[in-house]
DNA sequence: CGCACAATTGAAGCAGCTCAAAATAAGTGG
DNA sequence: CCACTTATTTTGAGCTGCTTCAATTGTGCG
C-alpha cells in the first residue's frame, strides 16, 4: 500500500519522484497511539506534525461547563495538527478514538518540504482549504439542519472519505464512535441521537451494529442530509466535475450541480 | 495606508520589498461592488481571487428549502475566493453587505506570486488556517453555546478582527448587518436574536443603534461569550503569547492561557 | 460471572421556533 | 420637506424539537 500522505497529496495533482522520495522520506517516523488519548492538546506549541497512518481521532474543544464539541474527525492520510506549523499553538485538541500509528515529521522538515517543493506546499495548503470546506458543512449542518439532516449528512461525509481511502467498501464501514462522541459532534444530547439513529433504521436507510456501519439507501441517505459530494472532491485531478467512481455505489443523480 | 493585503500577510512574518513589490503590483485591479449582490457563487470556477479592500461581505451557502446560513464575515484585507485558486469550485457563495471595493488578482498571478516566494504562499496558507481557526469557533458556538453566548462571541469576534485593521476604535464598530443576517450566521430565528440582543442590552454589555455597534463592558461580553481571542492571532508575529495592545481595550484578565 | 461502559426508554421541561401583527426606521419620488 | 412605500425592529402568544433527569437494558471483557 502506498504511504497515505503521498496518495492524499496525489489526489490533487501528481508528484515528481523526487518529492515522493522526500515525503516518503520525511514519514519515516512512526508512533503508536492508544484509544482515548490526547495526541495534541489545545494551547500546545508542537515541534512537529503529526499525520494519522491507521486508527480514527478526532479534534475537540472544551467549554467552560465541561461539556464539548467535536471539531473533526481524522482518519488515514490526515495530517492532525499542521496548525501548529504556521500558527504556532494549537486552537483545539485532537484526542484518539482508536488504537493507531501516526508519523511524526518535525517542522523543521515540512518546512523545508515546503521550501524545496512549491508542489507539495500547494498539496498541503489544499489540504487546509479542504477541512476548511469541511468545517463549513458543519457550520450548515449544526446552524440550520435536522438532527435527522445532521446525521445523515455526517455518516455520508465520512462514507465518502472513507472509501477515498480504501476504508469503506459497498456503503459499509467501522464507526468506533459512541452515542455520546456522536452527540458532542453534532451538537445534541446523547439521548436524541439515540432515537435519531433509530429513526434512520427504521427508514431503513442504515443499518449499524456492533461499531459497524452499513448504508443500506445510500440516495436516501443522501437526500434526508442534503449531502453532496461535490466539497469533498474539488480539485481533485482526473475528475472535473467531481465523479469518476469513488461513489460508494449508484449513479450520480441527473443534475449535474445540484444547488445546496 | 499600507496595502490592506501587505498588512494582512505582514502580521505574520516580515516580507521583503521584493515580496511587497510583487503584491503591490498584482492588487493594481480594482472593482468596486454595490450592496446585497453576490461577488462569488456557489459552483462557480473563479478566474481570479477577490480581495475585500473596502467594504464587508459574507460567505453563505443555500439550503434545500430556502434557508441559508452564513458561514463567515469578510472584511478589508480578506480573501473570498482563495478556495477557488486550489480547489477548482466555490462550495458556497459570498455576497457583499455593504457597497466596497476589492482588488482582483489572476489566478496565473497568484500562483506565480506562490511559486516565486515561499514565504508568500506561506503567509496565504496560514490565512486559510487562520479562517479554519475562526470555522472551528463557529462550529463552537453552533453546537454548544446558548443564543446569548454565541451573539456575545460573535460581536467580540468581529471587534478583535475590525480593530486589527483599523476600523474599530474604543470597542466600538459599524455592523452592517441586520438582524435576519446575523440570525442566518448565527443559527437562530430573527425573533430571537432581536430578544437575546435586548438582554445584552439590559445587562449593559453592548449599546446598539442604527447599524453602530458599541461594546459597553468587553469584560462582561467576553466573559458571556467565552470569548479567548487567542485563536485570533496566534503565530502573529511580535506577540508570542497574543498579547501587545491590539485587545480593543482594558488589561487582560489574569491568567495565562484561559481553559476555554 | 460480574463490572463498567454503551445503548435504550420514559417523562417532564425549556430554549428557541413559528405565526401574526404593530411600531420604527429608512428610503423615494414629487 | 412631506407623503408614501418598503425594510427592519419589536412585541405577543402558542408550539415543538431537543434537553435533562432518571432508570433500565444490553454488551464487551478481565
Amino acid at each position: 500500500m502506498a504511504n497515505p500522505l503521498i496518495r492524499n497529496l496525489e489526489q490533487f495533482g501528481a508528484l515528481s519522484h523526487a518529492e515522493k522520495a522526500a515525503l516518503q522520506a520525511a514519514t519515516g517516523m512512526v508512533r503508536d497511539f492508544a484509544p482515548d488519548q490526547d495526541l495534541v492538546r489545545d494551547g500546545d506549541r508542537p515541534r512537529d506534525c503529526k499525520l494519522i497512518l491507521e486508527g480514527v481521532a478526532c479534534g475537540y474543544k472544551l467549554l467552560g461547563d465541561g461539556r464539548r464539541q467535536i471539531i473533526s474527525f481524522h482518519i488515514a492520510g490526515d495530517f492532525i495538527d499542521l496548525q501548529g506549523l504556521l500558527m504556532g499553538a494549537m486552537d483545539h485538541s485532537i484526542g484518539s478514538l482508536t488504537p493507531g500509528r501516526m508519523a511524526v515529521v518535525s517542522h523543521a522538515t515540512m518546512l523545508d518540504l515546503t521550501e524545496t517543493s512549491p508542489r507539495i506546499a500547494r498539496a498541503l495548503w489544499r489540504t487546509t482549504l479542504l477541512d476548511a470546506a469541511v468545517f463549513r458543512q458543519w457550520i450548515v449542518g449544526l446552524g440550520r439542519r435536522s438532527a435527522y439532516a445532521r446525521i445523515a449528512h455526517l455518516l455520508c461525509e465520512l462514507c465518502v472519505r472513507l472509501k477515498a481511502v480504501g476504508l469503506s467498501q459497498d456503503g459499509s464501514y467501522d464507526l468506533p464512535v459512541t452515542q455520546a462522541e456522536l452527540a458532542d459532534a453534532l451538537g445534541l444530547s446523547t439521548v436524541h441521537v439515540n432515537r435519531t439513529l433509530q429513526a434512520l433504521r427504521r427508514h431503513s436507510l442504515i443499518m449499524l451494529r456492533g461499531g459497524k456501519l452499513t448504508i443500506a439507501d445510500w440516495e436516501g441517505l443522501k437526500a434526508a442530509g442534503e449531502f453532496d459530494p461535490h466539497y469533498l472532491v474539488a480539485g481533485r485531478k482526473n475528475d472535473a466535475n467531481g465523479r469518476s467512481g469513488w461513489l460508494p455505489s449508484g449513479p450520480e443523480p441527473s443534475g449535474v450541480s445540484p444547488e445546496l
